[in-house]
DNA sequence: CCAACAGTCAAGCGACTGCTTAAGTGTTTG
DNA sequence: CAAACACTTAAGCAGTCGCTTGACTGTTGG
């Protein structure tokens, strides 16, 4: 099984901010420009730079400058990629108590023995 | 509609760790004490208590300690409220791909004008 | 009782984050 | 060409992160 432990790394931490995923969700309406992301965040346009860098090193967003404007839009493979890592862990989870309810209901009353 | 950003940062921010994706990793397939969690993992006790109140902190691990011995268990409502964050912008992302192939299907050739 | 066990608290340290400001670069536009 | 525009680079700084070691608390088992 491969590892993807540092893109995993990389994208959950990408998305552990609050402004990174105000972006993302304004890219999923659409591709947008560097000075149209940055207009509604509350910072700087080099903090805006440097958000849109951990977005595209976690290949979350791409990005391609035509004259002087610098075009963003959304990636969808790698937030597949870290929506099914959990979800993977979550339906094991549930597949664990789905089992043992049944052990519990086909033997309600027994205890230390084996057969 | 509800913010739960700061919720949100803690969960991806617990998940943005291969150690503590570890300790998910293991408790999903059922509890398990700290030192148990601690065994496979290359760091001192302490660290891996750091980790659980990452985890903990963040709602994905619940643990109750009886006698000398805590016992830690995984709560699946918080990864699903990140999976679904998750899904949800993908979703929209593809349903904006969606609608716009409907438009260039329909309209092949043609450019300004409505109905 | 006392020793081993399972976990906890606290301080400290080097690396990394999320910002800032200041000074660039290259691209239109008048 | 010169000025406005849209970024981009670099440096610096306060705060957080992941980890360590050392000392400590409470809980069994002999």
């Amino acid at each position: 099984m491969l590892n993807h432990s540092e893109s995993l790394d990389r994208v959950f931490q990408a998305l552990a901010d609050g402004t990174r995923r105000d972006i993302v969700e304004r890219l999923v309406s659409g591709p947008a420009s560097v000075s149209q992301l940055a207009q509604p965040l509350a910072m700087s346009l080099p903090a805006v730079m440097q958000h849109l860098q951990v977005l595209e090193a976690c290949g979350l967003v791409r990005s391609e400058k035509v004259g002087r404007v610098r075009t963003c839009r959304i990636e969808p493979q790698v937030l597949r990629m870290a929506e099914e890592w959990i979800a993977r862990r979550r339906t094991s989870w549930e597949q664990r108590l789905d089992r043992l309810d049944d052990l519990l209901a086909e033997k309600p009353s027994e205890q230390g023995s084996t057969s």
